[in-house]
DNA sequence: CTCTTTATTTATCGAACGGCCAACAAATCG
DNA sequence: CGATTTGTTGGCCGTTCGATAAATAAAGAG
């Protein structure tokens, strides 16, 4: 049980949620090893040998991040009891999320890397992986809300209006991103609320 | 008139050009002077001669980029007769020019360098200035159609619903990147516009 | 104590970065 | 023609990039 060696004199869970700080605030480009190492207090050689690389460094931060930041869309999607206040609350979760004063105004997994130079195409990857995740994540609770038989044989398809729910998470961030208020927030998520009656009530007439 | 001096062995217009697709492809911070040089065909002391540093080319880029792939949605909104059809058809246009095959899936605007280091800050800024002109563009359509006459006293403020379908678009851009066709982005714009009739109503009813 | 193991610091690697300049080349002018 | 103006070339500036090796420090094992 005893750690052999000489035990290492920061901790790596402080240091991983200060490597978020600096990740959160600069993208995954914009961030330097030094910019991490002088975050974490150590120096990068020491990142190395406890996390790896920049890109392994950066997909253990993602994964904090998802159980920090990520949880409380997730948990509203997965406690609501039906299906509408289901994403009403996901929706309402994020904008919280993304207006915390005590951190930058977006979500990380959606801006920390949508473009960038070729060699760092396998983190885009990652992250549009996760992205593809969140759809899925969507998707499948209103795939419950049917069973659950608060959503009847949408007018539009489910895999439509949780593309479009997920759209709006995205837009948001960016909004949040361009300095949007959590009220003006509200007042986005209200607008995207008001086309759910029309997309989940029975098919009657037109498509298009 | 006739011009003094060697004259240059390249064409701007097209070396502007073959600059936006190198941004465009990679974005601000993942493109080097060594990646534009290589892709307009000259060496970079001739894009310092010519267009400035990197960030005076970026902003004449985008100023090309304005003036092109930014133009179909700006016209729909300026030429559709009805503001739903004008808010539709930008967003059908939006589609239009992310889902081109011969171009990268995003809007530059909204993805080109959305984070970042701080020393690009000012590149930063200047891409979220652009984004709010384009937030008071839709706002102007808005209240254009209040003064036309076809849209009444609207239940949500103009503001909300302008940002709201703001909000769409950029999110469309980011769900373009995560690969999502032409078709799967109409179903997105067909739920964003199935909101349409509930938020142009006259207020009557409850908010939030 | 000595030996082993692990973590740290320091120094440095080669490559690429954005930026810039002096020398050369090509045109018009007088 | 020579003088002048302008564009292009090639290279180099100091810095920083991500990454690594060697040397040092601190613990437990025997």
């Amino acid at each position: 049980m005893a750690t052999r060696g000489r035990p290492r004199t920061f901790d790596p869970d402080t240091a991983l949620r200060q490597a978020l700080e600096v990740f959160w605030e600069r993208g995954y480009e914009g961030t330097s090893l030094n910019d991490l190492a002088q975050a974490m207090g150590i120096a990068s050689a020491s990142i190395y040998a406890c996390f790896g690389g920049k890109e392994d460094l950066f997909r253990k931060v993602m994964a904090l991040y998802g159980t920090t930041s990520g949880e409380p869309p997730r948990r509203a999607l997965r406690e609501q009891p039906t299906t509408r206040a289901a994403i009403h609350a996901m929706l309402r979760a994020t904008a919280d999320e993304i207006t915390r004063p005590d951190a930058p105004h977006y979500c990380m997994l959606i801006l920390a890397a949508p473009t960038g130079a070729v060699e760092n195409h396998a983190i885009r990857e990652f992250l549009a992986g996760l992205r593809h995740d969140q759809l899925a994540t969507v998707k499948d609770r209103l795939a419950r809300g049917v069973a659950d038989g608060d959503l009847t044989a949408p007018h539009a398809g489910l895999d439509a209006i949780a593309r479009y729910y997920t759209t709006v998470v995205q837009g948001l961030s960016l909004q949040a991103r361009d300095g949007a208020t959590r009220a003006e927030l509200e007042t986005v998520i209200t607008c995207a609320m008001a086309a759910w009656d029309t997309l989940t009530s029975a098919p009657s007439h037109r498509a298009s």
